[in-house]
DNA sequence: AGCTGTACCTGCAGGC
DNA sequence: TGCCTGCAGGTACAGC
């Protein structure tokens, strides 16, 4: 779901449209997900968004930062001059706000930036620029793949881990913003079975899987990440990456690898997804 | 300390 | 038709 190729094509999408611009009012429809911080955040003007992992942070002028988890099915819709007319997703998105929009950031030049979130575990928090980091999720936040995930610290994290090697890979204090669908898809480029024992992988298998991650999430970057349930990029539109799953959601379908049937499992909770003929 | 299971929410698909 | 149940999966946290 939104995993780091969703979140970063949504930070992408924020920075286009919002650095630069200043924030006149914050509308809050859903007094759970955001109370009394909107002192903050009137009159300041946007600098910078930056993800770490599947967290995003947007940064403003005054050295204070909103920092935003979207969960499974937040979303960040901008609708402005800049932005076509067109069609946002309407089955996703709708007429905005929906009764689902939790946050109306209301920006100069009539622009908006609408905050929805259809199961509300989103969070949204402000806080001064230089403590988000020390925001419990940024801090234990694991070092993440095209930054500072190196092959040895991989492998080290494996060998010390009791648990599946899916769990590990979805661990976000071990790695930083791989989800249910990159794991399982990365699991099946390498060909190993998800329910391997961490510590069990060959060293050559654990090259393998470290590829495997950078190459499935490559894919989803390229593609605008997945929209498996409420996910949209910053225009309101869906990604196209669940178009290419290798296993994510295919059970009963063909391997892609050797034809052999895509099962499904559970591990730790969550659907997986492997094919036992090449998967090992 | 590390791991597992469950809660948090809500819409939706499937069964009857 | 409509109710009921289970499922979706990213944290956060209780408990072992």
């Amino acid at each position: 779901m939104p995993e780091l190729p969703e979140v970063e094509t949504i930070k992408l999408g924020l920075q286009k449209y919002l650095v630069g611009k200043k924030i006149i009012d914050i509308e809050v429809q859903d007094s759970k997900l955001f109370q009394d911080q909107k002192v903050h955040l009137k009159g300041a003007n946007i600098t910078a968004v930056r993800r770490f992992g599947k967290g995003l942070v947007i940064d403003l002028d005054n050295e204070y930062s909103i920092a935003v988890h979207i969960k499974l099915t937040g979303q960040f819709v901008y609708q402005g001059n800049e932005t076509k007319k067109s069609s946002p997703s309407v089955k996703l998105v709708g007429d905005l706000p929906s009764k689902f929009t939790r946050l109306i950031f209301k920006l100069e030049k009539n622009a908006q930036l609408f905050f929805n979130d259809v199961r509300r575990f989103a969070w949204v928090k402000v806080v001064r620029t230089s403590d988000v980091h020390k925001l419990p999720f940024f801090k234990e936040l694991g070092p993440e793949p095209f930054k500072d995930l190196t092959l040895v610290y991989f492998q080290k994290i494996l060998k010390k881990t009791n648990s599946s090697v899916k769990t590990v890979l979805m661990d976000q204090k071990k790695i930083g913003g791989v989800g249910n669908i990159y794991a399982n898809d990365a699991l099946n480029l390498s060909k190993i079975d998800p329910r391997r024992k961490a510590s069990s992988l060959k060293d050559s298998e654990v090259k393998k899987l470290f590829d495997a991650i950078h190459d499935v999430l490559k894919k989803g970057l390229k593609y605008g990440g997945a929209t498996e349930m409420n996910y949209v990029n910053v225009e309101g539109n869906e990604g196209q990456y669940q178009k290419h799953f290798l296993v994510y959601g295919r059970e009963g379908e063909k391997c892609y690898n050797c034809s052999g049937t895509i099962k499904k499992i559970r591990i730790a909770g969550r659907g997986t997804y492997f094919c036992p003929n090449c998967q090992k």
